[in-house]
DNA sequence: TGTACATCAGTGAACGCGCGTTCACTGATGTAC
DNA sequence: TGTACATCAGTGAACGCGCGTTCACTGATGTAC
């Protein structure tokens, strides 16, 4: 950007950046090389300069947007009252995540789409096939979310007996309504049905984990989980 | 198929076969109106005789594939006794009707991710414009989940008050799992995992509707309201 | 400080792909009288 | 029962599309001595 010289000095960036763009904007579908190489100001060739190719630049687009889908959960996270009571805390940082999760799809939809589409990159994943290793154990996401439900059953709300495979339960709730609202049946909605359905949503979970032992809406503790 | 005539006598219903079977093994990405013309014995221009194009094609088979998808939650749901308790009844049908969806997915991946590719057909929706029907009226499988969902309520295992958008998470549920499982990054988790994610996630569903006051492996005869 | 040379980061033309779709057409079928 | 004609249901060649990718190349940069 700052150098008009030959060498275009970070070129790489340059192109993820406008893959990214073209991502947000159009999702996985518009990630298209020659476009990213032209909004760079650069001949498509010059991307296999710094790419395998296509699929390698849309693998680097997506780790990008799970990267961010992270950060928006870990700043609603950030935002609940670690004082005050635990079970109270704890279940509201499932709500907080939850919603994040929503709402990063909902504000950044072909964000969103990128990050869990599946790319041809995978293949190069090497022949030590530690299966016990998905990409899950680098989801930082992911991780969070189990630290999460790990502090509803220390604080209590949650019997540790209904712990394992949590989170993928809580994710699957809110990955569907996610999909369902993007690109699913439930696109033609209202706006007020659809946030209807993610407080729905979002309250199903809390009460499925914990078994309607959470009092999300009782002026009871300090954390006031829930606006109403 | 019967006659070599030249006119083929059901070449509509030949085409809608061969695309059928080109979205079960490859999913709606496999939809190719010149190969479904091929498997059928003809050219490529017969098919707009009968299809408006590919895109009309394909959503023949979406509707297609949401139909058998119907079929498979029902056929489930007939073999729930309609005798006994009506809370356990009510129950069981909800978890009957949850796990037929994610093996469905599970067991005609192509097929599944079909029935919810946005087809572009839709443009098509006439000046009517009514907001309030979208195309979940005429799904079969959402009615049917409303009608369990009905059950639940008036069994008395969940509360009125809790019945509103109460479809939408409990399809998001089951429908991000199944997302998650086919496409998702939950692919690669060993089959045994898997397994016990899907029965992690229909017991999420039902004790986020019931709030645990349905008890599944309690072998007690009635509904015991209390969680403990 | 110059110079020779290797390497790096770009260019631009070209290819093949397989698709969806259009076009002008033709052989088969149905119907009116 | 025959015949003229409209219509129906196919054919096959062709086009354009925009992509990802390869190829031989060249100008700019860095380095050894």
């Amino acid at each position: 950007v700052s150098t008009t010289s030959y060498h275009h000095g970070n070129l790489s960036q340059a192109l993820e950046d406008a893959a990214t763009d073209l991502a947000r904007a159009g999702g996985p579908e518009a990630v298209v090389l020659r476009e990213a190489a032209r909004r760079a100001g650069v001949s498509a060739t010059a991307a296999y300069r710094h790419f395998a190719g296509q699929q390698d630049l849309l693998e680097r687009v997506k780790q990008r947007a799970l990267g961010v889908l992270a950060e928006r959960i870990g700043a609603a996270l950030a935002l609940i009252p670690r004082d005050g009571d635990a079970t109270d805390a704890a279940v509201a940082r499932l709500f907080a995540a939850g919603r994040a999760y929503v709402d990063f799809a909902r504000t950044e939809p072909g964000y969103f789409a990128t990050a869990f589409r599946r790319t041809g990159a995978e293949a190069a994943e090497g022949g030590s096939a530690d299966p016990e290793h998905s990409e899950l154990g680098d989801d930082t996401a992911f991780r969070m979310l189990g630290t999460i439900l790990d502090g509803l059953v220390s604080s209590g709300v949650m019997p540790a007996d209904d712990r394992p495979h949590a989170e993928y339960a809580a994710w699957s709730a809110v990955h569907g309504l996610a999909v369902l609202l993007l690109d699913g049946p439930l696109r033609h909605m209202e706006p007020a049905d659809q946030d209807a359905a993610v407080e729905r949503t979002l309250r199903l979970v809390v009460d499925g984990l914990t078994s309607g032992r959470a009092m999300p809406d009782a002026p009871t503790g300090s954390a006031a989980p829930d606006p109403g």
